[in-house]
RNA sequence: GGGCGGUUAGCUCAGCUGGUUAGAGCACCUGCCUUACACGCAGGGGGUCACAAGUUCGAAUCUUGUACCGCCCACCA
């Protein structure tokens, strides 16, 4: 840091610059203490509900979080503002197969394991690492300053939502939407449970594929045929062939001998195969890949599984038994070769399904597991999208969504595991099923069955069976709540697109199916965060990083505009710790100018919800001119879900139109001297309107304005909180005023630019000569020198249309003028000379182009006459410019 | 194998219905302790808008194709 550099407020010696830490809390307390964020079911006033997507208690919030929620508290709050009962429901999700996979692991490392802990225990441990999480989390949201009604937090194993969960299940189990199946699943073997098809990720390896000879029986021909998982031959039970397939036909009906296990199995012909690929022969393992499942059902063909739960063999692989699945390949594959049974083996690209949570290979496994049938819940989802009533935005995610709802597939909802809902089905010793979620109660039960003789069903449901009722197992669902009536449907859904099918879809279809009502209008999909390299951040990769982190170096208000001003609208935002910076500034900046218009008040109270129309100059017209506009701009912007770039516009307005000229052009000449009182009004009655547009970003440092301008503590009564919200009825926007406006800021960059280039000290005042071609131009300069004396550094203004250039002075020409500056002594002729002529060969340019344009007959024929217009006014300016120009290039060579 | 994004200044991105001298922030260079702000002010340099063809009087913007980057979906063993 420089030394000469004004780090501290010259009278106090305090630092001026703004500390988040001492107010951030004690607003956010007192916004607790108010009860402002808490939903009134009862109120009049139109509801405005977003439902958070419950983080998972597996970890602490990250970036890509503080995205979402950040998102989510600008929605909201801007509603909360413009009138609404605007209602944010938290909460946090149990995370079923995350969490138990994460306490597993801490179990091993202790030597112990859940089954040897027993269920009750292992879910007390479960339960208390996951509560403490859940805890952290929702602290995490409110120091972001989330304006969540911390009076609805939920959490999706509490009891109120475990009611839904199993109202559900009766719900589709009676409707026969739920079933119980005997079916190739995707099987974890390292998290030993079922896993939905959505829950599988699929990776490319490099793998093989190995050419095996099957022998016939009683004699020496063999049928090769190409697998990319061999040890899954030990549960062979056929080969198929295609039946168009002339090379083969002569084997159907054959009897193989299966190599190593010598077990004899048939040769079927089934349509499935595909002659082209590979061998043309496939070998077929029902309990182990899907396919193969069904050629099995088609030929009645055994079902041999080959896997123990946890992926090692078991006693039908014979000596292979108890091997893992990968060194049973292994071996297996040595032993093939030895005995001849192996003919080649390719190199091959494999794309292997493997666990979203653990990221191990997942086998096709045949087991007894519970299904939802979903083609039908499916019909109402897809038509929402289909005819707009839901919307996603950016909008091509509505294809992604639409594509996996036609072609959805059933659910496999039950889990191997201990931690989330227990799947309310109860098993009479006939088999007989019965739905409840608690033991039922002998009454319920029909004559000859006892409570007592029922056992429930181990396993438990998907993660997202709870998850699917969120937007209304929040508000009490099933019972019909004041809540329900007032909340439901919510408005906004915000989340990544990672979650679009396993989450997003399914609330869909559930608030159809069991509220009779889409869920949310609008799906707003934002960018996945990532590092400055690109990396998706994460925990796992060491990359993450916690908002905690940077709330305590740069506050909140600016994590949360940083990463809005990032994140680009439908894109990935590239974070790296420097992009906080500019939040940081952004908000010192706004703390800054608050600062200065406090001291220029001068502890008087400002009017804040007017301006005395008779008593504004053309700057003040000018500032609430772009005001009105702001306000168009980011309503706009809103509407469109294009929050990115509403934060851009706020941002430029507030730095540029408001700080750097605005506040710059009331400054009066003289430090001693008052600002004109009417512009004084109009430039607190602006940033009353700035800091309003900005609360649902930065809403700590704005309502600290806020309370500064209202006169208020921190613990006073008054907040910022519910608005209003800017209005604008546009009566200050005005073209023309604004052109004026450009005309002397244009006279201003252009002296300022002269100066620096000629390297002139600041310190060193000159008088401007600006010789008009238009006398209303002068006029409008002369009677506002006084405003921007300063900002050029002017002494006298000579303005007119017969200005003669004083020499030996600098020159710019700019549309409709030449500026001259007096510098005597300051000008080297040679660095001035150059200045023109790199000006007159940049204006020769754009001479050449628009003279080219307007040659072209094409052009003139075709083109719309205002637009011909503006190429020959253009023309013609430059031809001016040009003309002053070289005008002036020649008195310089005369000196 | 299908689908969807992206490719604009060294970096991250704007540029909405085709006509602007193609912009911003960061970085860079110059000057500055200017009556709120050095987390700042002023000025400046820097781009054949991935490539090719097409439509058009006119293309960063529309169409088609190519290349590369990223994401999603998919039961060819």
């Amino acid at each position: 840091m420089n030394s000469m550099s004004k780090e501290n407020d010259t009278k106090t010696g305090k630092s001026t610059a703004y500390s988040p830490a001492e107010v951030e809390d004690r607003l956010y307390k007192k916004w607790l203490d108010s009860g402002a964020f808490v939903g009134n079911p009862k109120s009049s006033k139109k509801p405005y509900t977003i439902v958070i997507p419950p983080p998972n208690v597996t970890d602490v919030l990250h970036l890509g979080h503080a995205l979402n929620n950040s998102i989510q508290d600008i929605l909201i709050r801007r509603h909360r503002m413009m009138g609404f009962e605007a209602v944010w429901i938290p909460g946090a999700d149990h995370a079923g197969i995350a969490t138990q996979v994460i306490v597993e692991k801490r179990l091993a490392k202790e030597g112990t394991t859940r089954r040897e802990m027993g269920r009750e225990k292992f879910l007390e441990r479960t339960r208390e690492w996951a509560y403490g999480n859940k805890d952290k989390i929702l602290n995490q949201l409110r120091k972001m300053g989330c304006s969540c009604d911390w009076t609805r937090t939920r959490f999706t194993l509490d009891e109120g939502l475990s009611r839904a969960v199993a109202e559900v299940f009766k719900h589709l189990y009676e409707k026969g939407w739920i079933y119980r199946g005997h079916r190739i699943v995707n099987w974890c073997p390292s998290c030993q449970t079922s896993l939905s098809d959505d829950e599988v990720e699929h990776v490319e390896f490099d793998s093989h594929l190995w050419y095996i000879r099957y022998k016939l029986k009683g004699s020496d021909e063999y049928l090769t045929v190409a697998t990319t998982r061999p040890e899954t031959m030990l549960g062979d039970t056929a080969l198929a062939v295609s039946p168009k397939d002339m090379r083969y036909k002569r084997f159907v009906g054959k009897t193989i001998i299966l190599p190593i296990l010598e077990r004899e199995i048939p040769v079927v012909a089934d349509s499935y195969v595909d002659p082209e690929f590979g061998t043309g022969v496939v070998k077929v393992t029902p309990a182990h890949d899907p396919n193969d499942f069904e050629i099995g059902k088609r030929h009645d063909l055994e079902e041999i599984n080959i896997l123990n739960t946890d992926g090692s063999l078991n006693e039908n692989a014979g000596k292979f038994k108890n091997l893992d699945r990968f060194e049973a390949r292994k071996q297996l594959v040595d032993e093939l070769s030895r005995k001849g049974h192996l003919e080649k083996i390719d190199k091959y690209k494999l794309a292997a399904g493997t666990c979203y949570r653990c990221h191990n290979v997942v086998e096709p496994y045949l087991s007894e597991q519970w299904f939802v049938k979903m083609s039908e819940l499916a019909q109402p989802a897809t038509a929402a999208v289909k005819t707009g009533s839901l919307r996603f935005h950016p909008d091509y995610w509505s294809k992604t969504y639409l594509h996996w709802m036609e072609n959805i597939r059933d659910w496999c909802i039950s889990r191997q595991l201990w931690w989330g809902h227990r799947i309310p089905i109860w098993y009479a010793e006939d088999g007989t099923m019965f739905v409840s979620m608690d033991r039922p109660k002998k009454e319920d039960l029909p004559d000859g069955y006892n409570p007592e003789d029922l056992t429930q069903d181990d396993d438990v449901l998907d993660t997202w069976f709870s998850s699917w009722l969120w937007p209304f197992s929040t508000m009490g669902w099933p019972d019909n709540t004041p809540d329900l009536q007032k909340f439901y449907p919510t408005k906004v859904l915000s989340t990544a697109s990672e979650i679009i099918f396993l989450w997003v879809a399914r609330m869909v279809m559930a608030g159809y199916e069991f509220v009779g009502e889409q869920p949310f209008s609008d799906v707003y999909i934002h960018g996945t965060v990532r590092d400055a390299n690109g990396i998706k951040m994460s925990k796992s990769l060491g990359n993450g990083i916690d908002p905690l982190e940077i709330i305590e170096k740069y506050g909140a208000d600016s994590l949360r505009i940083s990463l809005t001003l990032a994140t680009p609208d439908g894109q990935d935002p590239w974070i790296s710790k420097n992009t906080f910076e500019i939040g940081r500034n952004f908000v010192n900046k706004l703390h800054q100018v608050s600062r200065f218009v406090m001291m220029r008040l001068d502890g008087r109270q400002p009017v804040l919800d007017r301006i005395d129309e008779n008593d504004l100059v053309i700057f003040d017209r000018w500032i609430l001119s772009r005001l009105e506009r702001t306000i168009r701009t980011v309503d706009r912007n809103f509407a469109e879900f294009r929050l990115s770039a509403a934060t851009k516009t706020l941002y430029n307005f507030v730095w540029n139109d408001y700080c750097s000229w605005y506040i710059e052009l009331i400054k009066p000449d003289q430090p001693g001297q008052e600002i004109r009182p009417g512009s004084l009004n109009v430039a607190t009655y602006v940033l009353d309107k700035i800091v309003k547009l900005l609360h649902p970003f930065v809403p700590f440092v704005t309502e600290r304005i806020y309370l500064d301008l209202v006169g208020q503590e921190i613990e006073g009564e008054a907040t910022i909180v519910f608005g209003p919200w800017p209005t604008t009825d546009g009566r200050f926007i005005d073209d023309e005023l604004e052109a004026s406006l450009e005309q002397i800021q244009a006279v201003v960059t252009a002296v300022r630019s002269m100066r620096s280039e000629l390297n002139v000290p600041p310190g060193k005042k000159s008088d401007l000569y600006v010789q008009v071609d238009d006398p209303t131009f002068a006029e409008l300069l002369q009677g506002h020198i006084e405003y921007f004396r300063s900002l050029a550094r002017v002494n006298d203004l000579h303005t007119g249309t017969r200005i003669k250039r004083p020499a030996p002075s600098a020159t710019a020409v700019i549309s409709g003028a030449e500026i001259f500056l007096p510098l005597e002594g300051l000008i080297d002729i040679e660095v001035e000379r150059n200045r023109v002529e790199k000006e007159l060969q940049n204006l020769a340019v754009q001479l050449e182009k628009v003279s080219k344009k307007l040659a072209n007959q094409d052009f003139l024929a075709n083109a719309p006459a205002d637009i011909i217009d503006r190429e020959k006014a253009k023309k013609a300016d430059y031809q001016d410019r040009i003309e002053k120009l070289n005008k002036n290039l020649e008195q310089i060579m005369g000196w």
